[in-house]
DNA sequence: CCAGCATTTTGACAGTGTCAAGATTGATTG
DNA sequence: CAATCAATCTTGACACTGTCAAAATGCTGG
């Protein structure tokens, strides 16, 4: 029997193949199911069969992993945005796809958006290069789209980098109330994106 | 020599005499000096010279001690509002200073604010009868004072309970991305609520 | 002075992240 | 094919955490 690339993994033998990548769905998996804080390096290396100190092979301590799955969630996040920006309709659909787009994503991946944004990695932890990039990339591609609906009077004010941390202020906000358990109802949170989007746009009549 | 009442400490004796509140300060202190995460037990013991167990008996657990670190806060934060309240102005600029003040209590005391609607304990943990009250009070406070505000024609939007959420989440997710430290200059945090402003009220002419 | 009570301590346990050293394996040479 | 080596994984150990049970201590009313 010959192994091949894709083999997830390899019961057999003492090497895994594979273990970088399975530590981080398993880890993903583990804080969708019950929070990033119930996330133990041990209980991760139980769930993969491995040992507890294995993982370190792979990442230079649990921040480190936490980074790695933030970074991922940014990825994902990117390919949505691109995804929905092909898809040709007005800029004001844009707009409002944009911000759904946003609370969809915040409210269905609570955990991971908790460390793509959260305290949990930019206050107390040190973030790794590559997250530190992946995520500035981000931020300013947000900056600019917020730049560009502005500079075509759709979006309202005059100061486009203090219009758009506004608005990703809002949309933070609300996504936070709700992934952290004070604005109860999920299912509204886009409910109630739709109904602040008057509030950023150029007044038409 | 006599025990007074208001003798914080008491070095020689066995007993504390004020072990609570005397926990409860050293507590926010040291969030507040090396945040929340940073916080033990034990660590809080040893600066309060008492064993490590010895809160067990005002405490139920680290948790319970977290909850009554927010309800100080909420307490706190209700005091200022009352504060502010009271100076006779317009009501539109005692709108402008309600933002400020969230901004600039959000930012002066980041920790305890994360404790008062973060995760920490809203999420993850369960709060505690006292926080939840005064936690609750503070939140219709808030709406009503939305509501009224807008019934008087000075906030826009037709529906109170949606507008209230609305602008709490864009100043919850503003306070946020600096505390968290993804927008890295907090001085900025009241110039950029200042600028939010006119997003919220009826246009008038 | 003593009994009972509130308060604080000690001992213990399971769980955590992480480091250093050793064990196992697959690949690479000679 | 055999020996060596580097990559990979495991074991042992340590300090730290929250928390429980049981003991110790001091105070106060009878």
């Amino acid at each position: 029997m010959t192994k091949t690339a894709t083999e997830i993994k390899n019961n057999s033998s003492y090497h895994h193949g594979n273990l970088r990548q399975t530590l981080l769905s398993a880890a993903t998996q583990m804080i969708a199911e019950n929070g990033i804080e119930s996330l133990s390096l041990r209980k991760l290396a139980d769930k993969v069969s491995v040992s507890r100190t294995a993982a370190y092979h792979y990442f230079d301590d649990k921040n480190d992993l936490l980074c790695a799955i933030a970074s991922d969630g940014f990825r994902q996040w990117q390919q949505l945005l691109k995804q929905s920006e092909q898809q040709n309709q007005t800029e004001r659909q844009k707009f409002e796809q944009y911000l759904v787009n946003y609370m969809v994503f915040a409210t269905h991946h609570p955990e991971e958006y908790e460390l793509m944004f959260g305290r949990c990695i930019w206050k107390q932890a040190q973030c790794t290069e590559e997250l530190q990039t992946i995520a500035h990339g981000t931020f300013q591609h947000q900056v600019e789209m917020m730049e560009y609906w502005q500079s075509i009077g759709l979006v309202a004010g005059d100061n486009p980098l203090r219009t758009a941390q506004i608005i990703w202020g809002t949309l933070h906000g609300i996504a936070k109330l709700f992934i952290d358990g004070v604005y109860v109802d999920d299912t509204r949170a886009e409910e109630i994106v739709k109904s602040a989007l008057p509030m950023f746009l150029v007044p038409k009549d």
